[in-house]
DNA sequence: ATAGCCTTGAGC
DNA sequence: GCTCAAGGCTAT
């Protein structure tokens, strides 16, 4: 009956994390880039598309562009061994019939093949059967997996990977709507200038097209042979170099989506047959037993204003991204300000591009203490403590720690200088107003304690007056609400630096491909750590023109400050609030 | 041996 | 009850 407990114990029913290096390749590959005719003709019928409404409702309705549809289905229906139609989830990932059968024969009957080449035989629809060694070789590196294959032939049922099937299938689809949605508003919305200085919601409305934007040039994603990997890979270089950045760049796919090293769930597309063929869930995505960074579920804990909700932003080694460190382990120290143990902290999946950005972020107590010294410094200057010039005087040093920040980034730094320098003008407000929101969703307050424990104002935000048309306290309560953990904020943050609706820049096709990697790292984040939220990455987005309306509020506010003289000057804020007007 | 189609059956 | 991935069956 259930002879295979034998086997694998403990894995049956339990989801845990695969150990995605278990079985590793071997190490021939042939580096040839051969590109076979995909052979599949699109409009085929799907056999598995009946549960998708289980996933996530609706939403995949507004598919307009046909072109666009095929190519994502010639993507997706290809099996990575050998290109012919995909049948369905095969031991561990997307095959077609002959190749689940293949593999299940190999590993039933425990073949052994001998190659009569040089191992590296190419395997396609038509060529399969000539190499059996070969093609097992390939179905090994693609990733399906030998334990997927029941020793006690029990019939039916569900195993350990039913799970991972489906989150791979809620991610795909969410994918593929984004991606969808996304191009449609690139059409419409490319012609726009950039929004600027205007209060009303259709900028602020466009800009949450502006941080959606997920694919914007040459969606020609599909295998064409004119893409070399060559020039792509160099111009393009990760944000960490060490060992695990090299094979995301071996494939010769163009787009942007293929590139990004971040599918851990089951093959999918991402691989050619003819290629070399990486194992398709490389390590990309680790399990992070570390506790803190994310703001774990209070539970219960609503207490009157502070530490229901907790994060602590990363403790990292003093700026230097250029650790490359092997794979340093993110070391998140807990916030000793809170006192709450936390209780649960569950293993996250995250995203290697986030795990790496983590690592470049500042020490949120490193940040606290720099805006100490600056009160300090002020109060010496017999400034009073929640002074408007001493909130000016904070802003200021905020504002320095995040031109400091986005410096600090690779991605960032990579861009032309000129366009460093205007995206920063563009979103400098945003982000501070980012960074007091979350501060206050996390605690409830946004507060500095100095050394005489003197609690003082730490944003100029909340004093501007906004008025009846002050909407921070909602926006607060809508992160403090969802629990926004601190890498999805992190993750915010760059998608307000990389606005791509930014005119006059150089090169604007880098820093789409960046505003993309992070969307698609924060989509999959949410996908995997939030999966009972179908929409939270959406709902996410949906912060962004909130985020920049108050901005913009936050700006006409402070220069009408400047006008009447009541503002300090000679300060960076000051030049970027000049920066815009000009 | 291959690959298309059929039968099963745990989990939802 | 329905799904759909696993094993089974059988022409080629
Ligand atoms: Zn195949
Ligand atoms: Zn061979």
């Amino acid at each position: 009956m259930n002879g295979w407990t034998t086997r694998f114990p403990p894995d049956w029913g339990g989801d845990r994390a695969l150990p995605a290096s278990a079985m590793v390749p071997k190490g021939e590959h042939q580096g040839i880039p051969y590109l076979t005719g995909p052979a599949t003709d699109a409009r085929g019928s799907n056999s598995n598309l009946s549960d998708m409404s289980s996933i996530s409702g609706n939403s995949v309705k507004m598919m307009s562009d046909y072109q666009f549809e095929e190519e994502a289905k010639d993507l997706e229906e290809a099996c990575p061994v050998c290109g012919d139609k995909v049948s369905g989830y095969h031991y561990g990932l997307l095959t077609c019939e002959s190749c689940k059968g293949f593999f299940k024969r190999t590993v039933q009957n425990n073949k052994q093949y001998t190659c009569i080449e040089n191992q590296n035989c190419v395997i396609d629809k038509t060529q399969r059967k000539r190499c059996p060694y070969c093609r097992f070789q390939k179905c090994l590196q693609v990733g399906m997996k030998l334990e997927a294959v029941r020793t006690d032939r029990m019939r039916g049922g569900r195993n350990k990977f039913g799970p991972m099937y489906k989150r791979d299938r809620a991610i795909k689809q969410q994918r593929k709507a984004m991606m969808a949605r996304t191009k449609s508003e690139a059409t419409l919305y490319q012609p726009m200038p950039n929004c600027q200085y205007q209060t009303n919601v259709n900028s602020a409305v466009q800009n949450i097209h502006a941080a959606a934007k997920g694919i914007p040039m040459s969606p020609m994603s599909t295998l064409s042979p004119s893409s070399q990997p060559s020039t792509v890979s160099s111009s393009y270089p990760p944000i960490i170099p060490p060992v695990t950045a090299t094979n995301f760049y071996s494939s010769p796919i163009t787009s942007t989506m293929e590139r990004l090293p971040m599918n851990f769930h089951p093959g999918s597309s991402y691989i050619n047959h003819g290629m070399k063929p990486h194992a398709s869930y490389p390590q990309n995505f680790a399990m992070k037993p570390e506790k803190d960074v994310f703001n774990d579920q209070p539970s219960s804990c609503q207490q009157e204003s502070a530490t229901s909700v907790r994060s602590s932003p990363p403790t990292t080694p003093p700026n230097n991204h250029l650790h490359s460190q092997t794979d340093k382990e993110l070391r998140l120290s807990p916030d000793r300000m809170s006192a709450a143990p936390a209780g649960n902290e569950r293993p996250r999946t995250v995203p290697k591009l986030m795990q790496e950005l983590l690592q470049c972020e500042p020490d949120q107590k490193v940040l606290r203490q720099k805006l100490l010294e600056t009160v300090e410094d002020q109060m010496r200057q017999g400034e009073e403590p929640n002074s408007f010039v001493m909130l000016c005087k904070l802003a200021d040093r905020s504002l320095v720690s995040t031109v400091e920040w986005a410096k600090n980034n690779a991605m960032f730094s990579q861009l032309e200088v000129e366009d460093q320098m205007a995206l920063l003008q563009n979103c400098w407000s945003e982000l501070l107003v980012l960074e007091h929101l979350y501060r206050r969703a996390v605690s409830g307050k946004d507060c500095l304690m100095t050394s005489q424990g003197q609690e003082i104002n730490m944003s100029l935000i909340p004093s501007l007056g906004f008025g009846p048309m002050d909407c921070t306290a909602e926006v607060a309560a809508k992160l403090r609400e969802a629990k926004v953990d601190y890498l999805e904020y992190m993750c915010l943050k760059f998608l307000i630096l990389f606005n791509t609706d930014v005119k006059g820049l150089v090169n604007r096709s880098m820093l789409e491909k960046f505003q993309e990697q992070i969307n698609v790292a924060l989509l999959d984040y949410t996908l995997c750590n939030y999966p009972e939220q179908n929409d939270r990455f959406g709902q996410l987005l949906l912060r962004l023109p909130e985020i920049r309306l108050i901005a913009v509020q936050a700006e006409e506010l402070m220069y009408l400050k400047h006008l009447n003289g009541i503002l300090p000057s000679a300060t960076l804020l000051m030049e970027m609030l000049h920066a815009k007007r000009q």
